[in-house]
DNA sequence: GGGAGTGCATAGTT
DNA sequence: AAACTATGCACTCC
């Protein structure tokens, strides 16, 4: 059997696990009736990947041609970071972030990683109607995203956990992918390294033009990812992961 | 065989 | 420990 990139433990799900169940809809809600009962018409079919403290649903959330849409306005609506919002600094060096970046979220939010910190610009009516529907499939609210873009195959990211102190562990991470389909690898931390005990077999996925992938706790504590270089990939991919992110005090508030 | 692409470990630093 | 790079080595696939 060829090995190509293939998840494994995949089994067909309705929905993944939701606590409370999709938000109803009210008589004046005009603007995104339409979509909505589209949803509802059509449930999406998840998918349950699961592994040692790995746990993801993973569905196409929007067909093609909306999703070709979304990819055009976000081109036109996000503004990605310059300069040295454009920088990290890791390991007391400064370095170009190999992709770009932007933060989008409710007011007086922000985020930090790596030591910097980022406020979140308000919503764009796409991102809003994005998020919208992300909360619609999955049943969870989201207050902040995480906007990355990767021209081609040679932008990428490195291994990571998303651990920020500032995220609410409890809630998943929503991913939703427009562009060019990407390579996205999973390995678990047991498992890394020359003196790792035991092998466990890394998780990888192609994350299609127009997927969600939702990411469960406690994948996010065990379990690095990554989107790896593809030379062979010449077109951009945008990336939105939408998170909670807990307000303590002032921290995050200007 | 050999080059391209990839996977994976290591080192580096405050 | 580190959302980075660079390097070396092993492996697979044309």
């Amino acid at each position: 059997m060829k090995k190509r990139i293939t998840s494994i433990n995949i089994n067909k799900t309705k929905k993944p696990k939701v606590e409370k169940d999709v938000e109803e809809f009210t008589a004046g809600d005009d603007c995104d009736e339409e979509t909505a009962l589209a949803e509802f018409a059509n449930p999406v079919p998840w998918q349950k990947i699961e592994a040692e403290g790995f746990d993801c649903d993973y569905a196409l959330l929007f067909p093609k041609e909306e999703a070709d849409i979304l990819f055009r306005k976000l081109e036109e609506e996000v503004e990605y970071a310059t300069g040295k919002e454009a920088q990290v600094q890791v390991f007391g060096k400064v370095y170009n972030i190999p992709r770009k970046q932007a933060t989008y979220g409710d007011a007086g939010l922000a985020y930090t990683y790596s030591g910097v910190k980022r406020f979140a610009c308000p919503w764009t009516p796409t991102l809003e109607h994005i998020r919208e529907a992300t909360t619609k499939s999955t049943g969870q609210t989201f207050n902040f995203v995480l906007v990355n873009r990767y021209k081609d195959g040679l932008d990428h990211m490195g291994e990571h956990r998303d651990d920020e102190k500032e995220l609410d562990p409890l809630c998943p991470i929503a991913s939703l992918s427009f562009g060019a389909v990407r390579d996205f690898i999973f390995r678990h931390k047991d498992s890394r390294g020359k003196n790792s005990q035991q092998y466990i077999e890394p998780v990888k996925l192609e994350l299609a033009h127009g997927s969600l992938l939702l990411m469960n706790p406690p994948t996010n504590t065990y379990w690095y990812h990554s989107l790896p270089i593809r030379k062979k990939v010449t077109t951009p991919r945008i990336n939105l992961t939408f998170r909670r992110i807990v307000m303590r005090g002032k921290k995050c508030i200007t």
